[in-house]
DNA sequence: CACTAGGGCTAGGGTTCG
DNA sequence: TCGAACCCTAGCCCTAGT
């Protein structure tokens, strides 16, 4: 087994122009396709059609039926080993790219900016 | 929930002599071995994979797949909904009580808190 | 050989229950 | 509360059919 490569949004979004253009089940045409060949670089026609598949529930992908979904609500609970995201924390991601998530470190980094920036601004205010 | 088949003696050898003959991760192929196919005949590949995880402290299972390692690199993935903590996040955690982690609002008013305490000493130390 | 549909498999986090 | 057993699903693999 090859170690998973999880999606990103820019390759989900990628995957869904695709299909909006060129219908499911057209994969090979889609990772042809300029505008999605680059963001697509290192996915297969196959890992397309698994992808849509993810997308749709995990049923079939032409005529869509599954089980409802039993997955938990994104309430306040403690997770262990992750941070969840909460709706209210977007204000503090909303320059961070991936809307999906991102790891500690870059949004500490992103902090760290945005510190570096406000000290700045007092200091220059304070000296002028 | 289905009912809980506890895992005898028996079962466990099995597993354990077809972990040895097959390594780790080739459940099924455990379960294809005609020398355990009849102790094991009520248990999944799945089965077989959560007990050797319990019998191993809850870790990592798989050391010996057999075409590829299929273990994600716990760095730097990206998980959606999720913000994973790394190891050298902790830094930035360790005065956070709960040890298993916490959600992202409560990070960030520690974060906060932390900024303006910084801001103080700024201040402070250049009025005096 | 090239491509797609669909079933199957594993890893790993989550959940339940005793 | 804790851990064994079970559930859920993303991503990948395998095979049949065209």
């Amino acid at each position: 087994m090859a170690p998973k490569k999880w999606w990103t949004s820019k390759e989900e979004e990628a995957l869904k122009a695709g299909v909006k253009e060129y219908k499911a089940g057209n994969w090979k045409d889609i990772l042809k396709d300029p505008r999605f060949a680059s963001i697509l670089a290192n996915r297969t026609n196959i890992d397309l059609k698994d992808k849509w598949r993810n997308l749709n529930g995990g049923g079939c992908v032409s005529a869509g039926r599954r089980k409802a979904s039993t997955s938990r609500p994104p309430d306040k609970r403690i997770v262990p080993k992750y941070v969840q995201v909460q709706d209210n924390d977007l204000e503090y991601l909303k320059y961070i790219e991936d809307p999906n998530g991102t790891d500690l470190d870059t949004m500490m980094n992103f902090l760290k900016v945005r510190i570096y920036i406000l000290l700045f601004c007092i200091c220059f205010h304070w000296f002028v």
